[in-house]
This record gives structure tokens, C-alpha cells and sequence, in this order.
DNA sequence: TAAATTAGTCAACACTTGTTGGCAAAATTG
DNA sequence: CAATTTTGCCAACAAGTGTTGACTAATTTA
């Protein structure tokens, strides 16, 4: 049972730093100090391990008690937590960094948004315009993911949480209480 | 001279659907009606091809004679028109889709914001707050470029483009002068 | 302790990858 | 027309991929 962490572990590693395609069994394996085989037998094949690993929570329904007029900033900081946490945002850079190239992971990405994001707008305003205002928000959450954290353009990863906390989490309020603007 | 193209447009297509390490020089052979060593002998390697086709040009210096208090919506219609434009973004999708993966893609990725976006924005504003201000921006571009065109998020990809000229055009000008804010 | 199950390694498989060299056909040049 | 260069295809290469099966060592169970 040791064993099974240890691939997990090696393998959220790398496939947050490399990505799906560029991450192989060999790669896994080595750093987990097992021969690769032993990555088949336990997770079944190579997909599957990734399935297995970039499952993200955002535990968005954590934001449930801040009212409506302070939620912009909240989001913010929650996802730049989520993200700076432990095991590179449980899951969330693995999916990222993969998504764009792969469409499964693509797929699981437009999962969490659907599952996760969608839900949590809808909580406030109007529901029939929940879709384009989680839509709004989404782009600007995943364009800070990437610029950051995928991309690393300096400027952005130089940026204090709370300098971005204030200047994003304005337009996230914004975003979410379209309705007053349409 | 007519091969050199048509290996030109079937990389560009293919390395804006499935990225860089899931396109084939095979396939790439197979679009263009010839022989996967033909590319080798025109471009030299698969990674030649890449950085040859990986190539956007974003025209940013085109919005030089709009005034500062409208160039957010200016921006953002010019950003969707490339985009939506002939030969998908003329490089922009192609680069992209690998950069999340790919090391060098990523690199060429900063390279375009560094020359291209940073003095578009340094043109407003105090100089000292631009590195800052083209990351904020770049931020947004890059979320609405990922959640519309690469991950297809169903919501933003039914956006009318108006409707995100408007929306997301306000935050890029508030983003671009945000020294009043400071 | 003996039997049965689990954990692990090793070598090899079938396949795909980018890339190369040789050779025929076509086009260009003199 | 003859000579030469260009254009193209074919077959094969060396390396790397995910995956499998056989076999040993360790551990658990009875």
C-alpha cells in the first residue's frame, strides 16, 4: 500500500510539470523507485493513472457564507490558495497543463466548470444568466492559472497574492453581478 | 515551391488541433499529400517546422491612433479578430496549444508578450507600473483565448463577439490604466 | 510451519516516433 | 538534345512508447 502512494505521488510530480504526453510509465516509475510495471498492474494503464490523479476539488461550496457584495475577492484568494496548497492544487495543474493538447483532459476540464464553477455563480443573481457570468469568470481564473503557473510570464508570477486579490478580485465581483449591467 | 506551402498549412492546422507532441510528422506528410521525408529535407526537423509555423504577430502597434479611454473594447475586438481570422490566428492557436506542454512553445509565448503586449501597454500610463498592468492584461487575453478557442467552455464559446467586446473590454481598460487605482 | 497470496523484477512484445540514405522521375539549365 | 539539378518516394534505421507474461521473493493466512 506504500507502493501505490508513491506512484501517485510521482506521478501528480510529473504530470504537472510535463504535462501528459511528455510524462511516460518509464519517467513515473523512476521516481517512484518501482519498475514500471508495476504502474499497469495498480492503476491498469497509463490513462487510467491520469484519470485517477487529475480529479481537482475546488471546494467552492467552502465560500457559501460570504455574502454577495465581498464574494470577487473571496474567489480569488480561494483559488490562489488552492493553487500555492499542497500537491500543486490537488490536481488542478495537472488537468491544466495537459488540457490544452489533450482532449480527455479537456473534456474533465469543461467537467469541473460545469460541476463546479457554474454552481457556485448561479448561487447569486440571476439564474438564467449564470452560464455567461461563470463563463466570464472561468476565463479570467484560467488565464491567471496559466499566466502564473503554466505559462509563467514574469510579470504575473512576480505579482503579491494580495496585489492580485485586489486587482482580479474586482473584476470577479464585477463578473459575477453582471445582472445590474445588461 | 507549391510542397513548401501545403507542408506550411497542413503543420499549422494539424499544430493548432492537437498541439505539438501529438501531431506526426506522418500526419503532417499524409494532410499535405507527400512524403513525411520531404519535411525533414525543407525544414530540417519536426522542431524546425514548429518554431517556422509558431510564429503570430499579434499587430498591436494597428491600435496606435486610438485614444486611451477606449482602447480596452479596442483591444479585445482586435484580440477576437485575429483569432477568429484566417488561418486561426496566424500562429496564435498553434503556439498556444503546445505552450502548456512544451517548454520551448512556453518560452516563444513569453517572448511574444514581452515584445509585443509590454510596449502596447507601456504606451499608456506611467512606465513603471506597465510590467504590472501588461501582466493583468495578459492575463484576461490569454483566459478568454484558452476557455473560447483551446478548452471550448461551452458558455464562452457561445458568447457573441459583442457581447465580449463589451464585457471583457472594460476589464482590459480598467487593467491598462490602473494607475489612478494605486 | 505449510500454503496461498501479494509485491516485485526482468525481459520482451508490438508499435510508433523522428530521421536518414539511396534511387528514380521530373524539371531546369547549357 | 544532353547534363545537371531539383523533387519526390521507398525502405529502413535507432530509439522510445505502453503493455504483457513468466518467474522469484516476500508477506500474509491457515
Amino acid at each position: 500500500m506504500r507502493t501505490r502512494e508513491a506512484i501517485e505521488t510521482a506521478a501528480k510530480q510529473l504530470f504537472s510539470e510535463n504535462g501528459y504526453e511528455r510524462t511516460t510509465v518509464r519517467d513515473i516509475g523512476t521516481r517512484a523507485g518501482i519498475d514500471p510495471s508495476m504502474i499497469i498492474r495498480y492503476f491498469g494503464s497509463k490513462e487510467a493513472l491520469f484519470a485517477h490523479v487529475a480529479t481537482p476539488d475546488l471546494r467552492l461550496l467552502d465560500l457559501n457564507n460570504i455574502d454577495g457584495t465581498a464574494i470577487g475577492e473571496a474567489i480569488v484568494r480561494h483559488f490562489l490558495a488552492i493553487w500555492e496548497g499542497e500537491q500543486s492544487g490537488g490536481g488542478m495543474q495537472v488537468l491544466l497543463r495537459s488540457a490544452a493538447s489533450n482532449p480527455e483532459a479537456a473534456e474533465r476540464m469543461r467537467g469541473i466548470f460545469a460541476t463546479q464553477v457554474l454552481p457556485a455563480i448561479a448561487r447569486v443573481g440571476r439564474p438564467e444568466t449564470a452560464a455567461l457570468r461563470a463563463g466570464l469568470v472561468g476565463s479570467q481564473l484560467i488565464g491567471l492559472a496559466m499566466t502564473r503557473y503554466v505559462l509563467g510570464l514574469p510579470p504575473v508570477v512576480a505579482m503579491p497574492v494580495e496585489f492580485i486579490v485586489r486587482s482580479i478580485g474586482k473584476t470577479i465581483q464585477r463578473y459575477a453581478s453582471l445582472d445590474e449591467e445588461m
